[in-house]
DNA sequence: ATTTCGACCGAATTTGGTTTTTGGTCGAAT
DNA sequence: ATTCGACCAAAAACCAAATTCGGTCGAAAT
């Protein structure tokens, strides 16, 4: 009795994404199944649908589970470094590694699915990239307000500072789709510190 | 007799490209069948296998003519510019309208491909993006050593050239994605003017 | 009250076999 | 040198039957 009082219904769920996630990254979104879940999990299908509204409701979980894991990521790794420059490179530096497992992940994901379902499925992927975009903008906001203040760079008006993260996040955007399409690894390496350096000069 | 002199290969050559340019346009490249083009090209099937080895070999030669007019646009709005930054902001300008144009071109073009031919298509486009990087990197590195030899910015040891034309196209390109699929036009009339600037404050 | 699941449904997807279309070849005609 | 009709193999479109899958519901278990 006191043992089923503690396994609340949000264990349970976590336990569900989990498996989901293992599953979909195992063998890509459009290949598992409901039943595939559940067993994994080790329910009904039908029990799923208790914790979870839909299929989609626990893909959607699990890419915000993967999104929190990011972010998290970023922003230890830009605590331990100090000054603008730094910082902006740490950043760089996870979102391109980032960039490259999730890479994988989705072309895995991708597999098996057709047409239809791959529209769908770029619909969600839009909705997650927003979000997404929404924290990156509110950590590099954070810091350009910052470094203005130590001022490390001139002072930005709202409409500027906005500008400058969204230069900052699809240059970097842009720049990791190019090398991982055409460039090397190694080339990432000295471009991205280039970049950081040449925006942190541009704010000046 | 003088006549048929006169009308050389290459005249049907381009009077067929020009023709397989309308109708993968209009239908898109998945819908257009070597009969069509021949057809409204005013000959035979056959004969089209006379002037190319395959219709692969037509698309390529259509996508090399539309980058060569992209280039052309480009080239022509630089010069009537002067100043880096008014240059540079003319690129900006040219290959943002143009993105924006071929982007309901591919999509076209996409229509009625299934995934096999789409993934030959993929490889296809990417080699021609390639081609089309080359030539804009060419550009934009004359453009950044006349500036240095205006003493507008600093001077670019050749590492560091490519590197900042590097950083300059392919930020680019992120920002018209990020622009294509979540802002607006107006957005892209203040963003990339200020990357510019950026960019040239930064390189100074 | 909370949680699980078997039975069930309709829509979508796969399957398997047939017919059509299509990119490409070849030899004859011009 | 150029054109084209006839032809081929492979791919694609088609289609009906069988199957799968996401999702629902009410009954049962705890």
């Amino acid at each position: 009795m006191f043992y089923y009082l503690c396994t609340m219904a949000s264990d349970k769920r976590t336990h569900i994404l989990s498996t989901a996630q293992k599953l979909f990254q195992e063998k890509g979104l459009g290949m598992v199944t409901m039943e595939d879940v559940a067993r994994a999990a080790g329910m009904g299908k039908s029990s799923l649908y208790y914790y979870f509204k839909s299929k989609e409701e626990i893909f959607d979980a699990v890419l915000e589970t993967e999104i929190s894991e990011i972010i998290l990521e970023t922003m230890k790794r830009m605590s331990s470094r100090s000054g603008l420059l730094e910082k902006l490179m740490a950043f760089a530096a996870v979102k391109f590694e980032m960039a490259r497992k999730r890479k994988s992940l989705y072309r895995a994901m991708e597999a098996g699915m057709d047409a239809v379902a791959l529209s769908r499925y770029n619909e969600l992927k839009k909705g997650v990239h927003l979000r997404y975009l929404e924290k990156e903008k509110v950590i590099l906001q954070q810091l350009l307000i910052q470094a203005a203040g130590d001022r490390s760079i001139k002072t930005l008006h709202p409409k500027e500072l906005d500008q400058a993260v969204m230069m900052f996040l699809s240059a970097l955007r842009g720049m990791n789709r190019e090398i991982t399409l055409f460039g090397s690894a190694e080339q990432a390496d000295e471009l991205l510190p280039a970049f950081c350096r040449l925006f942190q000069r541009g704010l000046q």
